[in-house]
RNA sequence: GCCCUGGUAGUGUAGCGGCCUAUCAUGAAGCCCUGUCGAGGCUUCGACUCGGGUUCAAAUCCCGACCAGGGCGCCA
């Protein structure tokens, strides 16, 4: 059907006859010479018609009026001679510029009709809406855009098998249908047919299979894992989701640790040439939430908060007053005049409006409001500074290290609040400022989490991370506070995203036992639902660990894309459904009999 | 469940109380053009998400619905 791609003809082609098939990307007519942008996967090259080198007139006229007839995307098969292009009409930018293939034969071997969105890159072109994207997700994966990420994310992909081949890690396939498990994300229930009544849950991650390998003695496992959690979708959250599964027996913290800096590393070297600094930097959860306002920190700029209840509590300026009366605290960010500085001029980018505007938006984020002061040559002023004895000024000066020119931002709230409202800032700063332009990627990996945490609403102890993990020390001892009993977990950030979270795992039966119960579950809870683990457990686990990284993200925030869709062939829209397909879809009653299951839905609920 | 943003020809947009019989680009259809490459020129086609309300007058203001996206909750 082709004897060469469309991007594959170069100068030692020229003079041969050859046949490309493709799509039709730009044509154009000059009333006489017709030519053709012919794109595949592979590149595109002009194919020309030209009245003049053709020998018979029949011929010619029946070549031509099929020729023009062919529309946008249209597939086309073309045979003809390779020759050089007329002098001074090469295209640079294209690698197969310097020629074209004349037609001699042509034919047709589909048709479109008019497009319901531009295919071809045009300058100028912007992307119609998502939906329309994604609804016509065949001809949107045929930009080169879309068709460059898939291709990144397989080279990606390709080069971390390669990296855990050479560690002689396993690619082990585990089971879509399993037991629903519980506690986590709600499941995707898949009915019983031979047992009506019961269910199987889609995984929300391999997790125990990828323990009972271990317990197996496979020793070191893999996995590019499609894992789903029915919960709701964000920018960077699907209903389904691929990770990079990976569990290792025999092992601590840092060789997983170890094992996952070389596998990226070795990705970084396979797509980028690069190499990848190593170790990543460590920072513990405690100080990412107090430096940073999150448990995923950016720390490719600094912007830090601090602190400074204790400062501020001897100024009566009512708003910290009360904040700090009722156990909150007031968190202050130095905003470095030279980040603030534009280029145009002396005055800084954060004027009194810019600031207003601040306060609007940390408004937005459910805090009171957002106090500023700015450092001048007589030292801090605002609005408010007047409430603020000349001591309490001075002190703040220099805890926030405090120059001519720099703002001070501060937030007052309960501490999670003002905490998470500081994070946020920062992140808004970030962006606002620019500070990100130009800069490298930045993994760093988040270390000494808690193991529990208490339910907001309930007050049930709840893990942290999982069920699964072991705490350190390796048992929780009897009296011991839980809530300040640390997990050797880690999760790996990058540029501010959590792409990955590992631990080692509880392989002891008791302990794993003990951590369920603390979790609130019952003995009969365990037993059914996690009895079989415990068993295998008991069967000589190993001491065991492993990590599971998000692909998803990690090749988007590679790519610098704004979501995960734009990163995967056919994505969900926001409510879950595939505007392509069109499910979730009804099913005839029939099949709903089968499996015995009666429908409670209305038809008012299911209706498009 | 909640909050925010946005819905104008096939697509991307302008207009944001009367200058709207709605702008521009792209597209589609047709014509012209023998070296372009987002070809060019000319002609034609094609839209205010829906339902209420305010008003002498609504694409424009208000309310509600629907649709899409972002976020909160949720995501061990």
């Amino acid at each position: 059907m082709r004897t060469h791609t469309c991007g594959e003809l170069r100068a030692d082609h020229l003079g041969k006859d050859v046949q490309l098939a493709g799509w039709i990307r730009f044509s154009r007519d000059h009333g006489g010479v017709l030519f053709f942008d012919l794109a595949d996967a592979y590149g595109t090259t002009q194919v020309v018609f030209d009245p003049e080198a053709m020998s018979e007139k029949d011929d010619r006229e029946s070549l031509e009026r099929m020729l023009k007839s062919f529309g946008r995307e249209s597939v086309i098969s073309v045979a003809g001679k390779v020759r050089n292009r007329v002098p001074g009409t090469e295209d640079a930018r294209n690698p197969t510029g310097q020629l074209e293939v004349l037609i001699e034969r042509a034919s047709l071997l589909n048709s479109s009709p008019p497009l319901p969105f531009e295919v071809a890159d045009q300058k100028g072109s912007l992307l119609p809406s998502e939906d329309l994207r994604l609804r016509y997700r065949f001809l949107d994966l045929r930009r080169t855009q879309m068709a460059n990420n898939l291709r990144f994310r397989h080279r990606l992909v390709a080069a971390a098998r390669r990296a855990l081949d050479a560690e002689d890690f396993v690619e082990v396939e585990t089971p879509m249908l399993c037991r629903q498990t519980p506690e986590g994300a709600r499941d995707f229930i898949v009915p019983s047919r031979i047992f009506p009544g019961t269910f199987y849950a889609l995984p929300q991650s391999p997790q125990l299979y990828k323990q009972m390998l271990m317990v197996g003695g496979l020793d070191k496992y893999y996995q590019v894992a499609r894992c789903f959690r029915d919960e709701d979708s964000r920018s960077d959250r699907q209903p389904e989701f691929t990770q990079l599964d990976v569990e290792m027996s025999f092992v601590e913290e840092t060789d997983v640790q170890a094992l996952t800096e070389r596998v990226l590393a070795s990705v970084w070297r396979s797509v980028y040439g690069k190499e990848l600094v190593t170790p990543f930097p460590r920072i513990t959860f405690y100080d990412a939430m107090h430096s940073y306002g999150t448990d995923a920190p950016d720390i490719r700029y600094d912007l830090r908060l601090q602190d400074v209840t204790d400062t501020v509590k001897a100024a009566s300026y009512e708003i910290f007053q009360r904040v700090i009366s009722k156990g909150g605290r007031v968190e202050c960010m130095n905003v470095k005049a030279e980040l603030m500085a534009t280029t145009s001029n002396d005055e800084t980018a954060v004027g009194r409006n810019e600031v207003d505007r601040l306060i609007e938006w940390a408004k937005g984020q459910g805090m009171g409001g957002l106090t500023w002061m700015r450092m001048t040559k007589d030292g801090l002023q605002s609005n408010i500074v007047k409430y603020f004895p000349r001591e309490v000024t001075q002190a703040l000066e220099a805890k926030m290290g405090a120059e001519e020119g720099d703002l001070l931002l501060f937030l007052a709230g309960s501490e999670i609040a003002a905490l998470k409202a500081g994070g946020e800032l920062r992140r808004k700063l970030a962006k606002d400022l620019h500070l990100l332009e130009g800069k490298d990627h930045q993994f760093v990996w988040l270390v000494g989490c808690p193991m529990f945490q208490k339910d907001s609403v309930s007050g049930q102890l709840e893990a942290f991370h999982h069920a699964f993990v072991k705490p350190v020390g390796g048992d929780i001892q009897e009296g011991e506070d839980v809530m300040c009993a640390c997990g050797m977990s880690y999760d790996l950030v990058l540029d501010g995203s959590e792409i990955g979270s590992g631990s080692v795992r509880c392989h002891d039966p008791e302990v794993q036992r003990k951590v369920f119960k603390l979790l609130g579950m019952s003995d009969e809870k365990i037993e059914a639902d996690f009895g079989y683990f415990l068993e295998a457990l008991g069967y000589g686990a190993p001491p065991h660990g492993g990590i599971a990284l998000g692909i998803d993200r990690l090749t988007a925030i590679l790519l610098g894309c704004e979501t995960i869709r734009e990163v995967i062939a056919f994505p969900k829209n926001k409510k879950f459904q595939c505007l392509m397909d069109g499910s979730p879809a009804k099913v005839d009653e029939a099949k709903l009999s089968e499996l015995q299951l009666l429908c409670l839905a209305g038809d008012e609920d299911t209706e498009e």
